[in-house]
DNA sequence: ATTCCATATTCGAATTTTTGAATATTCAAT
DNA sequence: ATTGAATATTCAAAAATTCGAATATGGAAT
């Protein structure tokens, strides 16, 4: 691996976090691995997208998994990383409220149901 | 400002964070407040694409500029931030340096002028 | 063997990002 | 006023991201 690809690297790690899907996973995975229904459950996003977030996040080398007979259970393989990059942003930005955030994807996902229903 | 844009303007911090050319800015603005033409000398990337990535970056928030003369300093708002952001990139991607990055940006550039210059 | 459930993959369209090229703006000095 | 240097903006094209829809895979239980 030749220097620029680490440096790239650091950038790609910071780019698979940025996304606000991702970043609640990662919240969730902060506090528990998680398989994939679960986190289904609770971020209201439908689950092929879910696991398209998931394997980015698995590419950049964030998340592990394992699988648990139907079940394949993420976790996070820096977890150190992670909490301290939230610490960052909670410390400069601590405006950001994890609840509002999901309440906001259920509201934005039941948009999208009555959009669907009434088209 | 709604609970989700506070949320999702942390995605956007990270994700103005997230490329290799705005990471060697933030690494040299942590060290001292810097106009363009300073940068665009450490850098070697092209003038008006680092005005660009400054755009970028000063719209997320992360830095701020200041006129002096027909120069422009720019300077990180949150140095904290940006500090802790690199704190746990390198502690849990140790492997990056600096240097190697800006040796490679370098040979880049060359390779770039060469190309234009046989063709 | 088939069915069901959990998860992943593929594909395509819409959107966004990235960057170079060209040009514009702004200020200082003459 | 004009010139020159520093910086910004605009535009367009290529590349990458995002996400839904449809489909595929893989394991468990019957």
């Amino acid at each position: 691996m030749s220097d620029l690809d680490r440096f790239e690297s650091k950038a790609e790690i910071l780019k698979a976090m940025a996304h606000p899907v991702r970043l609640l996973i990662l919240e969730e995975l902060v506090k528990n691995p998680r398989c994939v229904s679960a986190i289904h459950e609770i971020l209201e996003v439908r689950q092929p997208n879910i696991s398209q977030h998931l394997t980015i996040l698995r590419n950049a080398g964030i998340v592990g998994s394992q699988k648990d007979g139907t079940y394949r259970c993420y976790f996070l393989i820096k977890p150190g990383l992670v909490k301290a990059a939230f610490s960052a942003l909670d410390t400069y930005w601590p405006e950001t409220n994890i609840d509002d955030v999901r309440k906001k994807f259920k509201l934005a996902l039941e948009k999208r149901l009555q959009q669907e229903q009434s088209s």
